[in-house]
DNA sequence: CCAATCTATCGTCAATCGACGATATGCGTT
DNA sequence: AACGCATATCGTCGATTGACGATAGATTGG
């Protein structure tokens, strides 16, 4: 059935189909420019930001409210209720997971393993 | 039109939606439990992986195909040719932009400058 | 040369997403 | 009490996604 590469010794991943949904989640609440533009305006300004959010990303007001339950959704953002706005902050370590896979990859990509590749696109 | 934070001081974010675009679609290609469980497989096993990825993801060919495609498509991996096989590998910095953006959010995270929250949901 | 193998592509179908306007809610202000 | 503001929710519509089987190409092995 296949050669080419280290037969996969031991057991597979631990029990990868949660963590993976788990991430892929995670990936999916950033997996569009709106979401994206929010999570960046929220960490240029640290403080937390109210309604003009909406001004921001220039889309209706109930689109942005719906990313931005999304994000919350997911964990990424918060918000505190300063009436009659919220105020929305980036919440603390909800991507670490996300990011700890990043910086795995781009650790082996450091590691300068890559040998020139014949690629085939 | 609000208070609550700082006015935004000086030329808002450079060129905004080209880099969103970007992430997002950096975002998105990981944004599938099966995309991401790839990425680790390649991850674990560091060299190449070649068809039995079909066996390790538990999907149709044809689908787990597409996800490869969608991958490569984003810059996230890339395939040389062994034929009859393709030994797909990770490839280097593509989600380097990402990981970036994560980076800082976590670094912001670090600092704890995040009050306690009274949070609204 | 024929059969087997691995991969990519096509067509299809259900499900989900993204956008919007309209509307509801909740709370200060007048 | 009535209004205005910021936000959430609902219903809808078109577009996209994800899954699959079927099929086509390419290449190795007999």
């Amino acid at each position: 059935m296949s050669a080419c590469c280290p037969p996969a010794t031991g057991p597979r991943v631990p029990d990868a189909t949660l963590d993976d949904a788990r991430l892929a989640r995670l990936a999916r609440a950033l997996a569009h420019p709106a979401r994206i533009h929010i999570v960046r305006v929220l960490l240029e300004r640290r403080s937390c930001i109210g309604c003009d959010l909406v001004d921001e990303v220039g889309l209706a007001q109930s689109t942005v409210s719906e990313h931005l339950r999304i994000l919350k959704e997911a964990g990424v953002i918060s918000g505190r209720i300063e009436r009659p706005r919220i105020c929305y902050s980036l919440a603390p370590g909800a991507l670490a997971p996300l990011a700890a896979l990043l910086s795995s990859v781009l650790e082996q990509d450091a590691a300068g393993i890559w040998p020139a590749l014949p690629v085939e696109d």
